[in-house]
DNA sequence: CACCAGGCAGTGC
DNA sequence: GCACTGCATGGT
C-alpha cells in the first residue's frame, strides 16, 4: 500500500475535474461518480469512485474521455515556472484534466452556458436530454426542428433560438465539427462565431472541451478577474501553446479556493 | 428589492 | 474599434 507522492500527483482527480465547469452531465453520491457522455443512442454511463479508477483505465473510451494519454505533469512543470500563483494553481488541484467530450455536446452545452450558472446549466441540459434525447444528449437532428416554446419550457430562455441556429449550422454543414480539430484556430473560431448565439467565449469552450484544442483560452468572468489581478498587462500568450490547460487550473483555483471571496456551488 | 451567473447581439459613438 | 444595454431564469 505504498503510494509515493509522484503517483498521487500523477493521478486523475474526479472531484477536481468533473465539477470544474467543463462538463455538465455527472453526479456524485457517497463517493461514487456517475458520468454520462455520448449523443443519442451512443449514450455511455460510467460509474466510478476515486478509490478505484479501473472503470476508466480499463476502458479505451473513458481513458480517452479523461485524457489519460496527455502528460499533465510536464505541462504543470512548465506552467509553474511562469509565476508563483500559477504554480499554486497547479498545486491546488493537480488532478485536473481537460476532458475529451463529444464536439456537438460541448458546443451545445456552452451555448446553454452563456450568462448562466453551472448548477442551472446542468438542470437545463438534463431536461433537454430527457425531452429530446431519451436520456442521451439530444442529437443535431432532434434540435434542428425543435420548437422554441419547448426549449423555453425547459428553461433556455433567450438561448432557445441560439440552440436552433447552432443545430442548423451543424446540420447543413456550415459547421463541420470534425474539421475543427485540425484547421487553423482563428478559422475554427470564425466558423463557429458566424452563428447568432455563439461568441468568442462559447467558441473557445467548444473547441477546448469538444475538439481538444488546447490552444483555446476561454475568457469568462472568472478568467477576466484572474488576468486582471494576477497577470496584469498579459494575455494568453504568456501560457504558451497549451494555454487552455493553464486556463482550467486557474479557473478552478479562482472559483473554488475562495481567493476572490468565491461563492459556493 | 438588487445583483449575479463559464455571454451575446444590437446600438450608439 | 470600444462602451453600454437588454435579455430568461433562478439563486442569494
Amino acid at each position: 500500500m505504498v503510494k509515493n507522492n509522484q503517483m498521487t500527483e500523477r493521478q486523475l482527480s474526479l472531484k477536481d475535474t468533473l465539477p470544474s465547469g467543463q462538463c455538465f452531465r455527472f453526479s456524485e453520491h457517497d463517493g461514487v461518480w456517475t458520468v454520462k457522455a455520448g449523443v443519442g443512442k451512443n449514450l455511455r454511463v460510467l460509474s466510478v469512485s476515486q478509490d478505484d479508477l479501473s472503470p476508466i483505465t480499463d476502458d479505451p473510451f473513458w481513458s480517452d474521455f479523461f485524457d489519460l494519454g496527455t502528460d499533465y505533469d510536464s505541462l504543470k512543470a512548465e506552467f509553474s515556472t511562469i509565476s508563483p500563483v500559477m504554480a499554486k494553481a497547479c498545486e491546488y488541484a493537480p488532478g485536473i484534466r481537460i476532458l475529451n467530450q463529444d464536439p456537438w455536446e460541448a458546443l451545445c452545452s456552452f451555448v446553454v452556458s452563456q450568462n448562466n450558472n453551472i448548477k442551472r446549466i446542468m438542470g437545463i441540459i438534463d431536461r433537454m436530454c430527457g425531452f429530446y434525447g431519451g436520456g442521451g444528449f439530444p442529437t443535431v437532428e432532434s434540435l434542428v426542428d425543435a420548437r422554441e416554446d419547448d426549449l423555453r419550457m425547459l428553461g433556455l430562455g433567450f438561448r432557445a433560438p441560439y440552440i436552433v441556429n447552432t443545430a442548423r449550422a451543424v446540420y447543413d454543414g456550415s459547421i463541420d465539427l470534425d474539421k475543427l480539430r485540425n484547421i487553423d484556430i482563428d478559422d475554427a473560431r470564425a466558423i463557429l462565431m458566424k452563428v447568432k448565439g455563439i461568441g468568442p467565449k462559447v467558441a473557445d469552450c467548444a473547441l477546448l472541451f469538444g475538439c481538444h484544442r488546447l490552444d483555446c483560452f476561454p475568457m469568462d468572468v472568472w478568467m477576466k478577474r484572474v488576468m486582471a489581478e494576477w497577470f496584469p498587462g498579459h494575455d494568453k500568450s504568456i501560457f504558451g501553446p497549451n494555454a487552455g490547460v493553464a486556463q482550467q487550473y486557474l479557473f478552478h483555483y479562482a472559483r473554488t479556493s475562495g481567493c476572490f471571496s468565491a461563492k459556493e456551488d
